[in-house]
This record gives C-alpha cells, structure tokens and sequence, in this order.
RNA sequence: GGAGGGGUUCCCGAGUGGCCAAAGGGAUCAGACUGUAAAUCUGACGCGAAAGCUUCGGUGGUUCAAAUCCACCCCCCUCCA
C-alpha cells in the first residue's frame, strides 16, 4: 500500500515535533516511497502511562494516519533494567510482580489511540520481554554484546554525565539498558521490518544504538527520529503541577483535572502545545494565534487546547464533564445548582467526601479533604479569606458546616484559593 | 581491601557545643493585581490554639546543654589495589 502523505516528516518539522534525524534525507525518501513500519517503546515506568507519553503516542497516530504502520511496544524487559539517560541518579529497582502490573494497566492506554483493523497498516503491539526472557547470558553477551563497544558507550551524551559527575555512578546494570533497547530495534527489524524508530530527544543515544546494532546484525540500514523535549517557557518542568504528575489514567487525573490542566497553559506555550497535542492543522492553528494577538483580550487558544486535548484522551463525554464542571465552579454561582448538578459534579470527576453527623468544623474538614495539609494551615488560610463555602468566603475558624447552610440540605462546595474545590456531601 | 570526601528540614546548600526549628536560594501555598494567565509586590512554609513537642543517615554515649564531640553501624562518591 502506497502512503498517503509523503511528506510526513515534513509535517512533524512544521510542528516543531522534529527534534534529530538519523537518516535526513534518505530517510524522507524511504518514508515517501512505500509504507513503513515505525516503533516507539514505552517502559512500564508507573502504574500509568502519564501527559508527556502522548506526544510519541500521537506521533504513531499521525505515522499511521499517513499510512505506515506503528508497533506500540511495551517495555516489560527494559522497564525491569531502568533507563539511565540523562537521569541525574541511580533508580530503585521495582519488583517484577509490580513492573507486570504496570505492563497490564499501560497495555490499553497505549492502543487507544491507534487503529488496529487498518488492513496492511494496522497497529500492532509487542512486549520486548518477549525476545529477551529465554535470552541466556551467554548467548547474549556473545550474540549482542560483541557488537557494542563500551569504548563507545560511555562517549554517549545520555550517560557522560553520570560517569563524570562527581557524588553519581551508574551500575552496570543502568549501563546495559542500551544494549537492550537497541536489541529491541534490530529484533523488531528482523520480526517485522520495522526501519524507523521514534522517541524523546533523551532517546537519541539508544536510538542510534540500534541503528548500528541492526547494521551490524542485518546490514540494514534502519533510521531513527527523535522528538524535542517539551519545555515550558518559564523553565520549569511540563506535565507536573502542584498535586503531581498528569496522568493519562481517569482514575488518577480526571478529565476534569486534566482539562484544567490544559487551560492553564501560558500564553507562551499554548500555540507549541497545539500544535504537539492536537491533530489540529497548522493554519488552524496559525489562525487562532493571530486572532489572539489582534483581539486583546483573554486568548482563545487555551480554551482550544483543553477542549481538544481532553476529547482525544478521554472522549466527548469527558470533555463535556470537565467543561460543565469547569463552568459550574468558576461561574461564582455555586448557589444556583441543582441536587442533580452537584450529584453531577461527584459524577464528572470532583473531588467528593461524604461526612456523617449534624456539624463539622470548617478547620477539620479543610484538612479531611486534603485542602490543607494541617489545622495550622487551614487557619491561615481561612485568615487569608482563601476559602469559601458554597461560594460565601468563610471569615471564622469557627465556621461550621451546619445543615442550615448546606446546598440541597447535604451539599458544601468548598473552595481553597483561587482554583481548587472539594464537594463535600453529608449523609 | 586501603586512603580520602560526603549523608542537614520538599530540593540545593550554610551551620562544627548553647543566641538553632536550623542562614541563603529554589520549589510550593495564600493574598493583592489579572484573564482560573505572566510579571510584580506581600505573607506563609516541621507539628501544635498555646505551653510545648518532634527533627539534621542509624544506634548508643559524653555534657547542665549536641545537627555540632566520642564509639559502632548503614549508605553514597573519588582515587589506589
């Protein structure tokens, strides 16, 4: 099957999602000319795949739409080594039960957005554990590890640092992933003829590993292509915010906290990150931008972004929950819901407690709800007026969550500084 | 195995017997201003209403008093073998 667009690349570099090449323009042409195979391999690293894993996983999607076939890999070999690139320290081994649970969980995050009844580019999905479990030492040391020159290795920026830096090292372990990684390249080259790998910027190092090791073992020439990393404007690091990482699981970040997530974005970053995390086209995108920039007023792009990033991981029905709950709560017109809206809002993803018994003291419940960390903080944070009740700014710490005050008799929206809300339902 | 360096509150990092819950910076949080921005300014930042209590790798000592001194142990790094 021919490819329908032969200029992918192209596309990936006029949305800044080209960081390398290894290939340049011998890689164009073999993209243009025939339909490909790419892999990206994602390592059971948490119990969820997290924000930052969306953009190689939206980058298979987009091979796929231009008529290659993606290989989603699963890194239940690599994931129980641990990748030492460009990770300032040593990491803790987890335990092999643990690493198979995350492997299980990551499987269908990883398929959602890709198609895998494409005919002769459909999706396929592969377990690197697969070819390296019954790998004796031996055999490999032999086999894979002849080809690698430590020499070489240690001359990779990923680890230079740690085996210069004074107060790290790295174990041998750490140092072996490479030789994995790259094994995984040639093994997927050799079982599917995949010729293109992509990854991260911090990926380059074991990218091009495999490319050696699969000219090596194949005299294939295979290519590789890395995305940049994403970076904020401000420096600091994307994808975290005050309560954590943002996951791609529902149940660890709701579409609710997500798209608000993506709502926050800076203005300095929101056109970048459309253009990273939606399928949108780049005059879309362009457009929006100008019309921003002429309009003066609050930008459109971020409302954009939410509404289109939110949608894609967690459907139209999370995005219209996190986009009801958005209005509800920062409308100031908490009085005016419903029993049924607040039910709603527990639905849709709002951090809800239910409490027992007639009154609770506004202090208490700060610090039940996680809303703050101790009764010290919740006084000061209650003498700074930074929380509200069902939209009323609480002035006493002796404030109580009584029924009289309760919205449809069991109901407080409470509200700490400017953006976070709790529900707090009485039974 | 030998020699040397190091482990301080979320992070970095000062602190070498009392004035230390521990400088400074960062991060974080709240308030003002705003656009649920940015920048800026103000305040908070171990727990506790307070008295006070618990912290400086671990354990045990010395002392009226220890993050600071002593002993042993654990962990990390560098160099040598």
């Amino acid at each position: 099957m021919a490819t329908t667009n032969p200029d992918i690349i192209g596309d990936l570099e006029r949305r800044e999602l080209i960081s390398q090449l290894a290939g340049g323009d011998e890689l164009k042409a073999h993209l243009s000319s025939d339909s490909r195979t790419v892999y990206c391999g994602f390592d059971p690293t948490a119990e969820s795949l997290h924000i930052g894993n969306m953009v190689p996983l939206l980058a298979l999607k987009r091979f796929q739409l231009a008529g290659h076939k993606p290989i989603a890999l699963i890194g239940g070999a690599t994931g129980m080594i641990g990748d030492p690139s460009f990770k300032d320290s040593e990491r803790q081994l987890n335990s092999v039960d643990v690493i198979e649970s995350w492997v299980e969980r990551i499987k269908p995050q990883l398929s959602q957005f890709l198609e895998f009844d494409a005919g002769s580019n459909a999706a396929i999905m592969v377990n690197n554990l697969e070819w390296t479990k019954d790998y004796d030492v031996l055999s490999f040391l032999r086999d894979v590890g002849k080809h690698f020159s430590v020499n070489a290795m240690i001359q990779k920026e990923s680890v230079k640092q740690r085996i210069g830096r004074e107060g790290e090292g790295i174990s041998y372990t750490e140092f072996s992933y490479m030789i994995l990684q790259s094994f995984d390249f040639s093994e997927l080259y050799k079982r599917y003829g995949c010729t293109l790998q992509i990854g991260g910027s911090d990926q380059w190092g074991n990218i091009t590993g495999g490319i050696d090791l699969t000219r090596r073992l194949h005299q294939t020439q295979v290519y590789g292509a890395t995305f940049p990393l994403i970076t904020k404007s401000d420096g600091s690091k994307f994808g975290k915010t005050e309560s954590g990482t943002i996951w791609m699981d529902p149940n660890k970040t709701s579409p609710y906290a997500f798209y608000q997530f993506w709502l926050n974005t800076a203005d300095a970053d929101v056109y970048k990150f459309m253009k990273y995390f939606t399928f949108l086209n780049i005059d879309e995108i362009s457009e929006i931008e100008r019309s921003d920039k002429e309009s003066n007023a609050r930008p459109e792009a971020q409302g954009i972004l939410a509404r289109e990033v939110t949608e894609l991981l967690h459907g139209s029905v999370g995005r219209e929950a996190a986009t009801r709950i958005s209005e509800a709560l920062f409308s100031g017109e908490i009085s005016r819901l419903t029993g049924d809206d607040l039910e709603q809002l527990a639905l849709d993803g709002l951090p809800c407690t239910e409490l027992e018994g007639p009154t609770q003291a506004i202090v208490e419940v700060l610090v039940s709800t996680e809303l703050a960390k101790s009764n010290k903080m919740a006084r000061e944070f209650i003498g700074n007026n930074a929380v509200s009740v069902n939209g009323q700014v609480v002035d006493s710490t002796d404030f109580e969550l009584s029924d009289s005050k309760a919205l449809n008799g069991k109901y407080f929206v409470i509200r700490r500084g400017k953006k976070l809300f709790h529900l707090v339902k009485k039974t």
